[in-house]
RNA sequence: AGGGCAGUGGCUCAGCCUGGUUAGAGUGCUCGGCUGAUAACCGAGUGGUCCGGGGUUCGAAUCCCCGCUGCCCUACCA
């Protein structure tokens, strides 16, 4: 045990304590201890390898820290493999950023695949140093050198072995279907990966007249479109089946005749589209001359808007089937026309209106989004919007051309807006496992529970899994096709691929292009060739669950966290991979927490500029801070806003701490204490209760831990550091302390902070695991384990007594009265209080503990008496309100009818007292007194404590030696004296008897001397309760100075 | 549009499940006190339409219904 300095840098500490882990093997040490115990199997959702972590993440991983240090406490073989996500379009678009390349053809040719595959490889590895030193910055313990990662080729094996798997169960198909396609990286994108991706953007918004074919009379369909480029490709008008539709006569003046036209309009919206179309056209007249049901218009041809433009559309017009009118439940008559242009190639509805009406699915552009015919072939689909609605204009066929603010999904990473085409792809089929998936989430325990609706709901919208991504660093589809016959074959295992393989290649590595290479030799006698496709990224993580430890089995992951963006995607995507395979869940306890804003509730964003770097914090608080502060600034799974005040809040409960760990020790020190079982026997009740105090937050903290819930974790460790030990229990004992060296009493109370430090420390080790294992180091004894995590959390149960929690609890209760009491009138806590009267009920805890109360409250007395006064009297609601119902208020009513006093006599001798038919029992109502002139009375829980402040002249004199002994104590403190050293006083203004002026000196450690050579003089004006003031000089000096003169 | 969460002093949040006396804590500000561990602490004062409106009840911050606002998730406004 070493002296403790009182001014403590937390950031020096932690990296002095990383010093020492890292140099004594201390983590290792730790995990080999428990190698044999039963296993907690935590798996870790993989950050994102794209550079540094930010708040967010570092609080997901702090709680991932503390679950598991406590899990370690408990003895469990805690099973805590870090994960890295680092395959996947983010790396990608950052690799290609960094060589300025921007295509699918530029990567190929270029700088080739196997280049590109490697700088994506490289760049992975660099961030995840990166982020790994973040990590060890926070003090997160987890098993780095054995983390996770998705690019190793044991890792992909295990998505093939997958793969296989839901081949062999039906669940894997290759389909045609309209989806999500990003343009910039060629790619399509599933629907998990466009969640989140939808932003507000301007887009053309046009009404275009479609003119119905073989009509004499200028009939037009309207309809409405938000992408003029489609249009190129529309093949249907969808309307609904049930709506009413308009025909609406309008003639128009042109400036030099006029014409008279008929448009087909929802009903409900013909005023909206008139108005619209006055911005563009002189409309003379409008008016509905016929309405029908929208059923009645299916099977109506017209003439497609740009015949001209696309030769093609010309070739479906003379098809019996396309641009005609049919029907569609999915037609909305929120805004537009009410009448849907459906290009089957280009929307999901679309697609599935056109299979339904046997219109091919017709999808004219290339991976780029360019059209590959009609007069726009080779330009970008969205630039043609202008040109399109240019050219219907010039056709007048354009009602009104405008611009629409709304949200529209983007790729995840290189933001570009996202297309909808029709595309062949590989899918999960969801649908068919679906129901067993909601099911499977009824089993797990959910953190906060309404995570399970949440999830459940986010279940139930999604569709199939859309996995084959048409990209480069990722784990490579291991489909192989025939090139001859076109049937394919799915490889499960690299052995299986050797057996098969008819070519000599290295499979060195796993990812493209070395697997493109192999080729396999097709039963009928083709070649056959892999798919070029890698799996989405998100399918990399849904296999950590088993493929992190390379099992074919399922273990159960313990406990999971993460952000509550992942409960439709981490979530999601390990269950429906472990039900594909498993049939069930791979998580037993799955807890959700919220994201790091900024103080306002902002999100952190480096346009805003208001981001806060994890470390920086880490720079200026050190680690222990930040970590606790994390944990206790609200609920997990609610957003924290940042906030350097709450931060500095928690500074200041660690200097508490701090201070009371160092009074603790450097008394201990002073004496030369050495911890011993044998002092317990001495213990005082304060003791015990605070040994008893200590037990109870062991207990509590356990539970909450368990579930966890951290912040009643963090509150109640706050709560007994601040009030029961620093603020009370070392309040209690200071005078112990300053008792001669082998005192019992001192001692016992040495022993009982040393207990309580050791225990408290350990609850504390979780979250904050620096300052815990620097005070360990410092009080820990030659027999306990090297590291404060070596050691077992326990409750001492044998030192639990609940009685004497809540009886000292009341003593605290009556010392705070009184002082508040003093205070109310002005009678400083220097004065002695002559006497005061308790209720009788706390006879039995005065007895055992009033010595607390004389002491702390400064009293000479205890009476326990029924205090005489006049009684006023309360009723009490939640009683009557149980017995009496809604005859409450005329019970109240008839009580106050009564005299207190009369009524207290009576309930006394009789138990109970009628009024008015009501039987009043003692616990419906309360009495309260009223208080004569030199008694004050102040409330607590239990009743009132009445103070006699009459001052006499012995109070008076006690009270001054207080006054003058504080005086010198803190002349002593500004010469910042040794608590040791014995000075000579002179004091002049006041006097005092012998006695007194003894107590004085023995308290002071010091002499009162006639003539004094100082060099600290002070004079004071001390100014008592009964109004008097005195002017007291008083002047120091070192003994020791003395003599060396 | 559907689902989830939240709305309580200037600020950050408890309390709500299980209704009950005067709605609490921390922080801020004002005043006072205490102090040989503590740039710490204690007390008083200041400050509240408990988001709004209905309902149930003797009694609602708390339970129910309808709204409003914010955040998140879901969602092809063609």
């Amino acid at each position: 045990m070493e002296e403790v300095k009182g001014n403590i840098n937390f950031r020096k500490l932690d990296l002095e304590i990383k010093k020492f882990w890292d140099e004594n093997d201390i983590y290792k040490k730790v995990k080999k201890l428990r190698e044999h115990n039963p296993e907690y199997y935590f798996v870790d959702g993989p950050p994102y390898c794209s550079g540094a972590i930010h708040l967010g993440t570092a609080w997901n991983k702090i709680i991932k820290d503390t679950v598991l240090r406590f899990k370690r406490l408990q003895d469990y073989n805690v099973l805590d493999k870090p994960g890295w996500d680092m395959h996947g379009l983010p790396i990608e678009v950052k690799v290609e950023e960094e060589y300025n390349i921007d295509s699918k053809k530029d990567i190929e040719t270029k700088i080739g695949t196997e280049r590109f595959i490697e700088k994506c490889k490289e760049f992975a590895l660099k961030n995840k140093k990166v982020m790994e030193s973040q990590f060890k910055n926070l003090g997160v313990w987890l098993d780095w050198e054995n983390a996770y990662m998705p690019i190793e080729n044991e890792y992909i094996e295990m998505g093939w072995w997958t793969l296989k798997k839901a081949y062999e169960k039906d669940l894997l198909l290759k389909d045609l279907r309209v989806g999500y396609w990003c343009p910039r990286c060629e790619t399509s994108l599933a629907e998990h990966e466009v969640r989140g991706e939808y932003k507000e953007v301007m887009d053309p918004s046009i009404y275009v007249k479609f003119k119905l074919k073989d009509d004499k009379e200028n009939t037009y369909l309207i309809i409405w479109t938000t992408t003029p480029w489609t249009l190129m490709a529309n093949m249907l008008v969808s309307v609904h089946p049930n709506f009413n539709y308009a025909y609406v006569k309008v003639i128009l003046d042109n400036e030099d005749r006029e014409t008279e036209e008929y448009w087909i309009i929802g009903e409900s919206l013909v005023e909206e589209v008139i108005k619209r179309a006055k911005k563009n056209h002189k409309i003379k007249y409008h008016k509905i001359v016929k309405i029908v049901k929208g059923e009645e218009l299916e099977g109506l041809k017209y003439i497609h808007p740009l015949l001209e433009e696309n030769k093609k559309q010309l070739e479906f017009s003379k098809m019996e089937n396309l641009h005609k009118v049919v029907l569609g439940e999915h037609v909305t008559l929120d805004g537009g026309s009410g009448l849907v242009h459906t290009a089957t190639g280009f929307g999901e509805e679309d697609f599935e209106v056109g299979k339904r009406y046997g219109v091919p699915i017709y999808s004219p552009i290339d991976d780029n989004g360019r059209y590959i015919e009609g007069e726009w072939k080779g330009i970008f689909v969205k630039d043609a919007d202008d040109f399109i609605i240019e050219r219907l204009k010039e056709k007048n066929l354009l009602l009104h051309s405008g611009k629409i603010k709304h949200t529209y999904p983007h790729c995840w990473r290189c933001k570009t807006p996202l297309l909808f085409r029709a595309t062949e792809q590989w899918f999960l089929k969801i649908s068919k496992i679906k129901e067993d998936i909601i099911n499977h989430a009824k089993g797990v325990y959910w953190v906060p529970s309404w995570v399970e609706t949440r999830y459940v709901n986010g279940v139930k919208f999604v569709g199939d899994w859309n996995i084959s991504r048409q990209r480069y660093w990722g784990i490579p589809i291991p489909i192989w096709t025939c090139e001859r016959c076109d049937s394919y074959e799915v490889i499960g295992s690299v052995e299986e691929l050797k057996e098969r393989m008819i070519n000599d290649i290295d499979l060195e590595d796993l990812h493209k292009p070395t697997v493109d290479r192999v080729l396999l030799k097709c039963p009928c006698g083709g070649i056959m060739r892999r798919v070029p496709d890698v799996l989405d990224v998100w399918y990399d993580s849904g296999l950590a669950p088993y493929a992190s430890i390379y099992s074919k089995e399922l273990k159960k992951a313990d406990f999971i966290v993460e952000g509550h963006d992942q409960v439709t995607k981490w979530f999601y995507s390990q269950h429906a991979l472990s039900a594909i395979v498993f049939e069930d869940v791979p998580y037993k306890k799955c807890m959700m927490h919220g994201f790091a804003l900024d103080e306002k509730g902002s999100k952190m964003s480096k346009s805003l500029g208001n981001v806060v770097n994890p470390d920086d914090v880490v720079e200026e608080y050190g680690a222990d801070i930040l970590r606790y502060y994390l944990l206790s600034a609200n609920k997990a799974w609610e957003d924290i806003k940042f906030s350097y005040n709450e931060l500095n809040d928690v500074r200041s409960l660690f200097n508490t701490l701090w201070n009371s760990y160092a009074f603790a020790i450097n008394y201990m020190v002073l004496d030369n204490f050495v911890p011993n079982e044998e002092y317990m026997e001495y213990l005082k009740d304060e003791d015990k209760w605070i040994i008893s105090r200590v037990n109870t937050l062991t207990k509590e903290i356990i539970e909450e831990l368990e579930i966890p819930h951290l912040h009643s974790y963090t509150w109640k460790l706050k709560d007994f550091i601040l009030n029961d030990l620093s603020r009370w229990y070392i309040k209690l004992i200071r005078s112990r302390t300053w008792r001669e060296k082998d005192d019992p009493e001192k001692l016992s109370a040495y022993q009982t902070l040393y207990y309580v430090l050791m225990k408290l420390i350990l609850v504390l080790s979780p979250v904050s695991p620096h300052i815990s294992e620097k005070i360990y180091q410092n009080i820990k004894t030659e027999d306990m384990p090297d590291s404060i995590f070596m050691n077992k959390l326990t409750v001492d149960e044998k030192y639990i007594d609940s009685t004497l929690e809540e009886n000292i609890g009341l003593i605290r209760e009556i010392v705070d009265a009184i002082l508040r009491g003093r205070d109310r009138v002005k009678y400083t806590l220097r004065y002695p209080i002559s006497k005061i009267t308790l209720p009788k009920t706390m006879e039995e805890i005065v007895n055992k503990y009033g010595y607390i109360i004389k002491e702390q409250g400064n009293v000479k007395e205890i009476e326990v008496a029924e205090f005489k006064g006049n009684i006023s009297i309360k009723p009490n609601y939640r009683e009557l309100g149980r017995v009496f119902k809604s005859e409450v208020p005329k019970v109240v009513k008839a009580i106050n009818s009564v005299d207190p006093k009369v009524f207290l006599d009576e309930l006394e001798r009789e138990g109970s007292l009628k009024i008015q038919n009501y039987e009043i029992k003692p616990e419906y109502v309360q009495f309260k007194m009223e208080i004569p002139d030199n008694i004050i009375g102040v409330e607590f829980s239990k009743g009132s404590v009445y103070m006699d402040i009459k001052l006499t002249e012995d109070i008076i004199k006690e009270g001054l030696m207080r006054e003058v002994i504080r005086r010198i104590q803190s002349m002593r403190k500004d010469m910042d004296l040794d608590i040791e050293e014995k000075i000579n006083i002179k004091m002049e203004g006041i006097s005092f008897d012998k006695d007194m002026l003894k107590s004085i000196e023995k308290e002071v450690r010091g002499k009162f001397v006639e003539e004094i050579t100082s060099d600290y003089t002070q004079d004071w004006e001390i100014k008592t309760p009964d109004k008097k003031t005195y002017n007291v000089k008083i002047s120091i000096v070192e003994v020791k100075k003395v003599k060396s003169k």
